[in-house]
DNA sequence: TTGTATGCGTTATCAC
DNA sequence: GTGATAACGCATACAA
């Protein structure tokens, strides 16, 4: 990588470090006032002469003021920010969701700060640690693929910050959920394969320790039920969550005797697009000889050929549905929470890859 | 969207809001001491009795003591935060910068606040102004489209607030930058085309108060001047730096009577789709009729078909480098900053859309 | 309407 | 080693 970059050393500028910044205390020392009278005017309290205040705001202005929102939401016990928790911020999905919340926050004046856990618990658990001592006033996560210890969740609660979790969910915590109906949206998805003519569909599947591909395996086993068609254990594959796993399980599929002619890739449209590669790289011709369905409605899904047959998340809509649940519960401002789970319909999206009968 | 949500109503519970949380002096209390000790302690001083400092630990942990980063970064002047400022958290090329910023502070126990502008030079302010109220120790930015005046950003100088661009960047600035070589991957990439035999090369260019795709233009012009071949006015199409808007200047071009031969969508891979989907329309053959370069190495440019040539900017990369660039920066805490660009070259990929030859 | 006094939780600087 | 005390910058209850 050292060759790809240059160094520039441009000119040289003296900067101050540490400049003592203009406090309330200046402001009111210039004017002949006190310090809480400026308070209350940048507040816009109305008991403040109004006069006084629009000099005020206009020293202010002058020396250029800004609050310290440190010490001010030390005094006042509440940071207006939101901690979110996500495996992997430059994944579509969470990227998307990401943008949702920062959308509805920033009207709210809200601030957000953002970490990732990789898909690790343990770096998951120092995210929430850090959040907590940041004494962010929610915490919105998505758990990792690895979690299966929920103390660090627990924790959370117990400092009286408000949790709420999405899409991948803890179900035995008892917080807000915002989430997609994973087995209604699996049950269809491979309903309509069924519909179009398809005899024999394998399954990619998730870590199943994860709720939400827990759901989408019984979406499909219930599809399969409801058509009377057997459960063939050689047709599902176990964590093939990645583009990689997802070709490997497909050239394992596609060298039964008896061979599929279809695949849900019920983990994400990545292991779809792997399915779908090596379905191009054997000649295997799509949909007519092998139908393919993917996850997420990732950009992508719908640009390969054949485009891929998906399920959107409404992922945007997903995160500002759990800004705004949170801004709601606050309202409420009492004592009692009521966990609410929020399900979002997500949305078959019929594409080429398993139009078979068109 | 209404009818795409479900919300079920779970349990009752009751939580504390506003819980006390426990501090350093019910630790001391507890344990018959000063709170001075404890912070001792708890900051790892060698003045504390080892033995004590055990005890002080212990105790934290049973009461399930958290730190309030607010107090303490009040007290220290300093926050451990970095303020990040996209113009959209998911665009693949932005979340791969936040995501490697992310890895780097991690690692150095630094928090990300993440705000995005939404391509607004208004929102842009706001979100400097706030991060600048937060204390961050550091901005990064890239300036978002429509921005001309930088005012905000001395502002953040003035401040004494380290500030860093990267990507797109106000050049006036004297401040740390992390930029792409664009012109010289421009020029790579056009060089490319004419020696694969292209002769006709039009230009979808972006807009042009942005710096990027000023110096994108500038080495597409250079590439030609290089191989003497003419500059063409009708062949730079301005402002397409959509893929609607890529789509739009396509069928334009292609509706000349002297129609180009290739299409160098400079602006992003996104208007490149955009010129291969109206190729695809048209009938047109892509590598053989129309040659087709983009810009980012999106990940669906290696899935269309034909793949789509494009440059990589190791935006991850980039992400990593802008925050030990700040890193390395504040090891020096003295003074005087030497105002630093880093340039990263890009890599041009080249794939099927530009492979006439082959 | 304005000023005074106090505290938010922590850390740094003194003494002891 | 430990304790007392002040200070970071702001907001508010209370007094005036």
């Amino acid at each position: 990588m050292q060759s790809i970059v240059e160094i520039y050393f441009v000119i040289f500028t003296i900067y101050m470090r540490g400049k003592k910044r203009t406090t309330i205390y200046d402001i009111a020392e210039k004017l002949n006032i006190t310090a809480s009278s400026v308070s209350r005017a940048l507040n816009n309290s109305s008991y403040v002469n109004e006069a006084t205040k629009k000099l005020i705001l206009k020293t202010a202005e002058e020396l250029n003021y800004k609050r310290n929102t440190l010490a001010s939401n030390l005094r006042k016990g509440q940071t207006k920010t939101i901690g979110v928790v996500v495996p992997r911020i430059n994944q579509n999905f969470f990227s998307n969701v990401i943008a949702g919340i920062e959308e509805a926050t920033y009207q709210k004046n809200y601030n957000l700060i953002i970490c990732q856990s990789n898909e690790s618990h343990e770096k998951e658990i120092k995210c929430v640690n850090t959040l907590i001592n940041q004494h962010v006033d929610c915490i919105v996560i998505s758990v990792s693929v690895d979690s299966n210890d929920y103390q660090h969740l627990q924790n959370v609660l117990d400092q009286g910050i408000q949790l709420i979790q999405f899409d991948r969910v803890a179900d035995e915590l008892e917080t807000l959920k915002v989430i997609n109906d994973n087995e209604q949206a699996s049950f269809e998805a491979v309903c309509h394969m069924i519909e179009q003519g398809y005899k024999k569909i394998a399954l990619l599947e998730g870590p199943q320790n994860l709720n939400i591909f827990r759901q989408r395996k019984e979406g499909y086993l219930n599809a399969l039920k409801k058509y009377n068609m057997p459960i063939r254990e050689e047709f599902i594959i176990a964590n093939a969550w990645t583009k990689e796993l997802g070709a490997e399980a497909t050239r394992k599929l596609l060298s039964l005797t008896d061979l599929p002619d279809a695949i849900f890739a019920s983990t994400s449209d990545f292991s779809a697009l792997g399915v779908l590669e090596v379905a191009n790289d054997l000649a295997i011709k799509v949909p007519s000889e092998l139908g393919i369905c993917g996850y997420s409605n990732e950009a992508f899904t719908e640009i390969t050929s054949p485009s891929i047959t998906t399920i959107d998340q409404f992922s945007v809509y997903m995160g500002k549905t759990v800004a705004n649940l949170y801004f709601q519960e606050m309202e409420n401002n009492d004592t009692v929470v009521i966990p609410k789970i929020i399900s979002i319909k997500p949305k078959l999206m019929v594409r080429g890859s398993t139009l078979k009968n068109s």
